[in-house]
This record gives structure tokens, C-alpha cells and sequence, in this order.
DNA sequence: ACGGCCTCCTGACGGC
DNA sequence: TGCCGTCAGGAGGCCG
């Protein structure tokens, strides 16, 4: 569910009303996501002071002195800042409790119906193997056209799936890859290592613009994204082909409608007018 | 190495 | 009403 624009969303949303407070304790009502949750992160966390929030891909680093808490919410998870005495919900699998400062919710909780998410502990110092061998995030200064070219070379697999690498780049899950290839006028079954040079150029400037533009809005809202105030994401009404099976295309003049077609196990969605 | 396929899990929705 | 199939924003792991 959440891609890089719920994440830094939620991030952002989190951050204010979380940093530079002392954590209480976690506490679990599930171990088991996606992974279980490492024994020792109940004590990493007890007592100390969060001292900040950090993206990295789709991951939350949540830093305190002797490392970080390593969240992952998967396809359906979220995290919402909630008061001392709200009742926990179905699904709602953990809590990080806050020393109460009056005001500020003292409730960070994390809820994930289908428990792809993930809760992890990374050490100071090092770097946990989910991270170790991620390609740079979008806005990075190094993803640009040669990079996607470098990436592209000799590939068979369609760009969808590629602009999906987290190898690639990080970040970019269904819902962009379709968006990002229909600004960009590319097919998404295309074949990454036969689109050109310039195309690939276009396509990174217009992966970085769209993801701006979906941060800019608190992300996309679909079925169950919230920001962690509790607000959906605005960018779902921005959305030219995601979700728009046999719909026409929204470029004025254009008569195309709007295809479904599974690659790699995915729905993508283009217009056969627009993307070639 | 590459690319395709399966898997984890719950819930929503459409058809009969 | 209920049952069943299909689909869903991620992504690691396995297999040929």
C-alpha cells in the first residue's frame, strides 16, 4: 500500500509530535508480522529519548541512542498518534508509549490488517540487511537518465517491473510505476532495455516530479491510508490511469481508454494512445 | 544473472 | 443471506 509518498507522509505527520520525547515502553499485542518482532527491541526502547525520524525506501528509522526501530508498513499498515485512553482496534499490533508532556498525544500505533508490515531493530553503527543493498531514493542526485540507462541495459523485463526494483531505485511501488509511465509516454510492458535514452531521462524527472507532487498532497488514499493525524491522502483525485480500467484518457483531445494488463503479478494501467 | 512465479495475511466486493 | 472467486498500495525467496 504505502509508497514513498504515505511514507514520508507519514513521517512528516509523526515527527513533530514524537521527536525529542522519552519512550516509555513498546508494547505488543502481536508479534508476528511479516517477521517477528526482535525480543530485544523492548528494551533498546524502554526509558530512552526518540531522537528522530528518518525515511530510507519505504522504512521508518526511529532513532534512538543505541539504534533505531525499523518500520515497515507493508500493503496495509499505518501509524496514527492517538490519546492515552483510546481503545486499541482489531489489527492494532503495537504501541510505542510516550512519557505524557500534557498536550501531545502519548500514543504512537501502528495498525496493519494483513500484517506485511514489519517492526525491526538495527543497532547504531550498522546498517540491517533489509537496507544494505537498496538502489538510491528518487530524489537522490544520482538517479537520473544514465543511472535508469545503466540499469536498463540489456534488460528484457518490462520498465514497470524494473522502476519497481528497489535495486533501481527505492521508493516506487504499483501505483506510481503506472503513474510515472503514463507522464512519461512509456508503455509499461515495454522492454526497459529498448526504450531510449532520452525517454529513460524523461521518465526520471517525471518519477521525481510526480512523487513531489503526491508528498506535496499527504500521498494516496486508496482503501486505508491514513496520515497519522487521521486525514486520507489527497493525491488519489490526481490519479491519470491507477485504478481507471476502460475509462478514457484524461488527455484533453485524446480518445484512448484506459487498459488493465498484469506484469509481474501486478495490475498496470496505461493508455494505448498516449504510451508507446 | 535474470526473470517469472509463489507466498505471507485479511478484508472488500461482485456474481450467483 | 451466504458462499466463492478475485483483487489489493510490498517484497523476499525459490526455481528454471
Amino acid at each position: 500500500m504505502p509508497e514513498l509518498p504515505e511514507v514520508e507522509t507519514t513521517a512528516r505527520g509523526i515527527a513533530p509530535h514524537i521527536v525529542g520525547r522519552r519512550i516509555r515502553q513498546l508494547l505488543l499485542r502481536r508479534q508476528d508480522l511479516r517477521w517477528p518482532i526482535p525480543p530485544e527491541l523492548t528494551e533498546q526502547l524502554a526509558g530512552q529519548e526518540l531522537l528522530a525520524v528518518e525515511r530510507r525506501a519505504k522504512f521508518l528509522r526511529l532513532h534512538v541512542s543505541s539504534g533505531a526501530a525499523l518500520v515497515h508498513l507493508g500493503m496495509s499498515g499505518s501509524l496514527r498518534l492517538v490519546d492515552e485512553a483510546e481503545p486499541a482496534r482489531l489489527h492494532d499490533h503495537w504501541d510505542l508509549l510516550l512519557v505524557p508532556d500534557g498536550e501531545r498525544p502519548a500514543r504512537l500505533r501502528y495498525h496493519d490488517p494483513r500484517r506485511f508490515g514489519a517492526l525491526l531493530w538495527e543497532p547504531a553503527g550498522s546498517c540491517h540487511a533489509l537496507l544494505a543493498h537498496l538502489g538510491p531514493e528518487p530524489f537522490d542526485a544520482c538517479f537520473d537518465g544514465a543511472w535508469l540507462r545503466r540499469a536498463a541495459q540489456g534488460r528484457r523485463l518490462a520498465i514497470q517491473a524494473l522502476l519497481m526494483d528497489g535495486r533501481v531505485v527505492v521508493g516506487v511501488g504499483n501505483i506510481y510505476a503506472a503513474e510515472a509511465l503514463f507522464r512519461a509516454g512509456i508503455r509499461p510492458d515495454r522492454s526497459a532495455g529498448r526504450i531510449s535514452a532520452s525517454r529513460l531521462q524523461r521518465l526520471s524527472d517525471v518519477v521525481r516530479e510526480l512523487l513531489s507532487e503526491a508528498i506535496a498532497m499527504g500521498g494516496t488514499t486508496l482503501r486505508d491510508f491514513v496520515q497519522p493525524g487521521g486525514a486520507p491522502g489527497y493525491f488519489v483525485q490526481t490519479l491519470a490511469v491507477y485504478g481507471r480500467a476502460q475509462g478514457a484518457c484524461i488527455r484533453p483531445g485524446c480518445e484512448g481508454v484506459v487498459q488493465r494488463k498484469v506484469i509481474g503479478q501486478r495490475s498496470s494501467y496505461f493508455c494505448p494512445r498516449c504510451q508507446h
